[in-house]
DNA sequence: ACCCAAATTGGTATCGATAACATGAAGTCG
DNA sequence: CGACTTCATGTTATCGATACCAATTTGGGT
């Protein structure tokens, strides 16, 4: 017992004692059985952090920004990849759950299953949504309007004089918060008169090699898009590529607009314009809210930040 | 206990019990309690995995070779970044340890710390090492020769009548392996009677901005290298950027390689050459080494898978 | 010298599952 | 038909830390 609380720091022991455990444990080897511990006092040191996928740049620089709050105090983050299937993500949070975690930030995007959902309420555990700003399904939201990234693609159409519009993009039936750009850009556009055509495919992975490939196939099939919004930077730079590849001027005959600008630091001269949202910011803060939420005590008040999006144009 | 019987499967169970409880779990939306679990059979399904960064999409790729194994399997990776930092690992091998994992993976690479490399003999628990096919200190070893790499970019660039070359990298004090690759280009370059300069950074991160200012440094310096290796196709790529922002010939007047083909696929229309590593590959055959050495019993036989490398010129 | 409070240390039960073993019912065979 | 195996289920002790409380020591005030 008088070792458990000088290596925990709790309770009033004499710095005597104290030294002699500390002594002892080092000569000794002692590592703490985190299992026991947890089970004992009934939460652990573990956040359960479930992302779509850890190779997407965007989530992995979002999770870059929670380790950044939560390894300093001393926290691990249990990652789980959830590829946007609601099932996936529901295997992971009763995986998750059954470790007894201080608290589980979810992504949003995703039809979250009913059971999930309340497994999640039963449980007890805080949790904070990440991603997506228009649902706020759960107690606490930090992430961005989709529906109004969406809009402000098209607005940037629009002041172009440019009247109809391309929307190319993948498994958008999976990934919610893409269609909800989409949404917003179809109807941005149809409400200010233009005209808005998607493609898009649903098994197909949402990167570069998919962008480029449906590109290439309205180019085959004859058509020239004036104006091309992209599901993401990575299907930007792919479609920017078919586009060159067969000859057309950029931005000269075809506008494209992406989504979040972590990409474009790798492409060169690329005449792309993005949509930049703060991931290491949204990551962070949600990070702290969970922190927050924790300190506070049991009164938790919903609560929805909604980050910025910064447009930005590529270099002259 | 019947109970803990039917949930996993073991023991003999009636047809009709066996549903009955399964209903009933069902019912009261049951969650098996993983800590308790764990701790009472002294194992958990979670596999520990520590690699430098989850944001360098090298890791991330392996990673996903590692998932692809494990998670079908029902094992949960728990990962942990170490940035390159000695301490930093033995911290997470702590923590991960209280765990009680099936099995590690870690990543070679950095200077191991005494204490770390004798808690792992102490804990017992499988370890594969990743990455650092030169180095082998733990059991088992997935990796590549970082040296066999260097020394085949400066064949490259002998092959090509270069005798006089540059590499540019950072933070080489950190990560070994990339050191181990100078060290193998460089020593090339000499033996064939060739010269061998170091342009590095020893706390810049190792990406495209530092591969950029690096190189625009060497030419405010009034230097024009004919043969550059880079430490990362990112900072290759940024090396790239401040190439043709000089109006420099590439390759007309300067050769460059990189390591790693990932950000390839992001660029455009870049001259680069580069050392691809089948970085699923790598992942997934460590993932499956542990589990065949979990199979196999006691017996283990340390052995060394060392992946070949490819090499990736751009398309013409 | 005496009593009470504060400071420190240790004992016991508990968290929730599982290993190992025990019990009882049903079936088998010489 | 009794001993013996097979099958299904239940009992007990255990993993290693922690919550809660009891016991002991120390110090101060009167």
């Amino acid at each position: 017992m008088t070792v458990s609380k000088v290596l925990r720091g709790t309770g009033r022991i004499s710095a005597d004692t104290r030294e002699r455990v500390l002594r002892l444990a080092d000569q000794l080897g002692y590592v703490p059985n985190g299992l026991a511990g947890a089970l004992s006092s009934q939460t652990s040191q573990i956040v359960g952090v479930l992302i779509p996928s850890i190779g997407d740049m965007v989530y992995s620089g979002v999770l870059a920004g929670i380790n950044s709050v939560l390894v300093p105090r001393g926290f691990a983050a249990f990652i789980g990849e959830t590829f946007f299937d609601p099932e996936a993500e529901a295997r992971l949070v009763r995986t998750i759950l059954s470790l007894k975690p201080s608290a589980l930030i979810l992504t949003g995007g995703l039809a979250r299953t009913a059971g999930t959902a309340h497994l999640l309420r039963q449980s007890g555990v805080r949790c904070v949504q990440l991603w997506d700003g228009d649902c706020p399904d759960l107690e606490a939201t930090v992430g961005l309007s989709h529906l109004a990234a969406g809009r402000a693609a098209a607005g940037l159409f629009l002041a172009a004089g440019l009247e109809e519009a391309w929307f190319i993009g993948a498994q958008l039936d999976r990934d919610l918060c893409a269609a909800r750009r989409m949404e917003g850009f179809r109807t941005q556009m149809e409400a200010a008169g233009g005209r808005c055509h998607i493609h898009a495919d649903a098994t197909r992975p949402r990167d570069t090699e998919t962008g480029e490939a449906l590109t290439a196939e309205l180019l085959r099939a004859g058509r020239l898009p004036a104006a091309i919004h992209y599901l993401n930077d990575a299907m930007a730079i792919g479609g920017l590529r078919a586009l060159l590849a067969a000859g057309v001027d950029v931005p000269g005959q075809t506008s494209i607009i992406g989504f979040n600008g972590t990409s474009l630091r790798h492409a060169i001269q690329t005449r792309l314009t993005t949509i930049d949202v703060p991931l290491h910011d949204v990551g962070a803060r949600a990070a702290q809210a969970l922190l927050h939420m924790d300190a506070s005590g049991t009164d938790l008040v919903p609560f929805r930040i909604v980050t910025g999006t910064t447009l930005r144009r590529p270099e002259p």
